[in-house]
DNA sequence: CTCCTGTTTAGATGAACTTCAAATCAGCGC
DNA sequence: GCGCTGATTTGAAGTTCATCTAAACAGGAG
């Protein structure tokens, strides 16, 4: 707490046009970035945030996810789990059932990252 | 103008918000985006296509890129393989140096799977 | 032509990843 | 309590991946 909370290295949102084109990323920053894009670079693990993200609701449970799939249950929380650790998703248990949802905010980080518009409104085209 | 025409007019992709929250991917979709993630999922190729994307010009020669690294040349030249699979930059042989450039197509089309181009304005802090 | 620099290919090794079966944990109903 | 269903953890097998060294390839200079 050394200074303000600088908690995650956010990318200098405000400042450029595309955060990835704009100036190179540090080691560091690719260090915390590539794991996210790791984590969707499976072809299981990107259906299951795009299924979990289409449930009505915005959530679904396991039963939903494992169902889609010609994996073994524990395959498929083996990869929840990856999402999870990522910071792509959260879940919550509510009786029998676990329930996991998208968290939107890494979501549009990593798309901001790779699409030049989205900055701000006032972008040229 | 019956309502023929109008049927005909299908806006099924504009119409929707974001591409991964909007219908679940299917497993072909899933198999074909799934490596363009995997690929910028490694810390050095992140930071190799940002070094690419900003370099003067656009385009940037190997040995630009390998003195970044701590890396070994065929080490670079591998990930730069990587990358130029996935679609995500080209090169050219001029004279003694090889020089790579990015290819925007390719990076947008993944800002845009995983962004809501969502009408409502983002985060204006 | 021969050497030298820059780049890629080939082969090898150790780590990480995907997947499954078996076991374990967590609620719910009898 | 006991059993049942849903979900996760554990341990292991097979595969893929990142990285290196050594060698080959491409182009320019002497």
């Amino acid at each position: 707490m050394s200074k303000q909370d600088l908690s995650v290295v956010d990318v200098s949102e405000a400042a450029c046009c595309a955060p990835l084109a704009c100036e190179p990323l540090n080691a560091t920053e690719a260090d915390e970035l590539a794991p996210l894009f790791k984590a969707i670079g499976d072809p299981v693990r990107l259906r299951l945030l795009s299924l979990i993200a289409c449930h009505e609701g915005g959530e679904a449970c396991v039963c939903d996810l494992t169902s889609a799939f010609d994996l073994t249950a524990p395959t498929i929380s083996h990869h929840l789990k990856v999402l999870k650790q990522a910071g792509l998703i959260d879940s919550e248990r509510r009786g029998t059932w676990v329930y996991y949802w998208i968290n939107p905010q890494t979501l549009q980080r990593l798309s901001a990252i790779l699409g030049p518009r989205q900055a701000a409104g006032l972008v040229r085209a």
